[in-house]
DNA sequence: GAGTGGTCTAGACCACTGT
DNA sequence: CAGTGGTCTAGACCACTCT
């Protein structure tokens, strides 16, 4: 039990506001004279707490104007993992979503284990399908934690593809991927017009908000058209 | 053109010793007393641009000691591909490693754009296997640079593998990866004890220290045995 | 005990930017 | 022009750890 030090003390409880969404993306947070009062202290000290969450990217600092929640950069900029249709968009091509099934259930077992969940909680099941220049690009099968997310119990997701929709519910939340090489299954090449046992590229989000699970996915996409890039430096420049 | 700060000038002129390999893991870094009077600033200053670099991971403080260029984990914790050694024995299981081919060529052009060499200079072509518990676990297939990495080339990888070997001569580097799942070639599937055509998850990756491109290297593992997988949280403990 | 980093203060001046 | 963050100072006290 050691006393944490008053930047932390400061850093954490804006953080804390921003990730249980108290300050949603976009919300002007105290100015730092404000918080030298607030917390009795100098300015170096809030500086310091404020300087680290911009770095981490929880805040972005205007001069003249105040700091800001940010908005969050859609899941992970460092295993480049985007919100599919950029994906998409950004390879040239068109993209469309179709939306092959949507039902609502208590959780089964093998449900909890996928999620993270402890108990059989109602959960929303979809499949869907996203497409890039008229072809076939990903598998979406999707469970959502209704308990975290009750708005998504009312969201058809005809035409928003999940992600997009909880990227503005739950804006900020942290995330596990598994990355797998699999044979496609008889329904997934049936979806992604594969022959079945093509190799596919198979990755695994499961999603929670402090302790509270969101959501999991699994994105099967066709192997030989599809790669992930991530990269990696010892040194980033500062901003 | 705008002068950057002095925490910042701090920070790259240590930055860049360490990354050149002037200053190697171990090595004890200026006291920050000793850098306030090489750069003629406060105490403040020099304490900044090193918590960053603790912050970052290149050095580590220690309070009566010093501060140190830290040893640089393996590769990259974020992404976890480590050592493959060290996965497998994190799997509780027996580790081998057997080399299958060594070479030394001028670069082909595929050479050449695999590593991201401009010229035709000489290349360490390296295949080996990587076993656990006595089966086949990843099939290495690599290049190295011998203008980056000259001692590769009295190194004979027999026992060895060229990993640790790399990550010693290099301790810090950048890295892009490119992960895929491919059909084994028939190659791959001799190697790997797999029917060709089995789904294989493959890993690229492409080193470079500054400009300068160290190393390439594909992991091919069998498919269903093995998963990537990564961490991403908005919030990180400070330390 | 002595030397290091960890933290903090109460100022200061400057750069940038929105009005 | 005024208000914000960016940076820096010249001290200070404390906690930790090695000897």
């Amino acid at each position: 039990m050691k006393e944490p030090s008053l930047h932390q003390t400061i850093l954490q409880e804006i953080e804390g506001r921003i990730l249980s969404g108290e300050w949603p993306p976009g919300t002007r947070i105290p100015f730092e004279h404000e918080l030298t009062v607030t917390y009795g202290c100098s300015r170096m000290t809030v500086n310091k707490a404020l300087g680290e969450l911009a770095q981490r990217g929880l805040i972005e600092r205007r001069r003249k104007s105040g700091s800001f929640v940010a908005q969050p950069v859609a899941q992970s900029a460092l295993l480049d993992i985007r919100d599919i249709r950029d994906e998409v968009l950004s390879l040239g091509q068109d993209y469309d979503y179709r939306l092959l099934q949507r039902s609502q259930r208590p959780a089964t077992h093998a449900d909890a284990a996928l999620i993270g969940l402890p108990a059989a909680e109602n959960v929303l099941s979809i499949t869907a399908l996203h497409g890039a220049g008229g072809r076939p690009f990903c598998l979406e099968e999707r469970l959502i934690n209704l308990s975290a997310v009750p708005e998504a119990a009312d969201e058809p997701f005809s035409t928003l593809a999940p992600g997009p929709f909880l990227l503005k519910q739950v804006p900020w939340s942290s995330a596990e991927h598994r990355i797998r090489a699999v044979a496609a299954s008889a329904a997934a090449a049936r979806h992604l017009d594969l022959a079945p046992g093509t190799a596919c590229l198979v990755v695994e989000r499961r999603t929670a908000t402090g302790d509270m699970p969101v959501t999991f996915v699994r994105l099967t996409y066709p192997g030989s058209l599809h790669a992930l890039v991530a990269q990696f430096s010892p040194a980033q420049a500062m901003g």
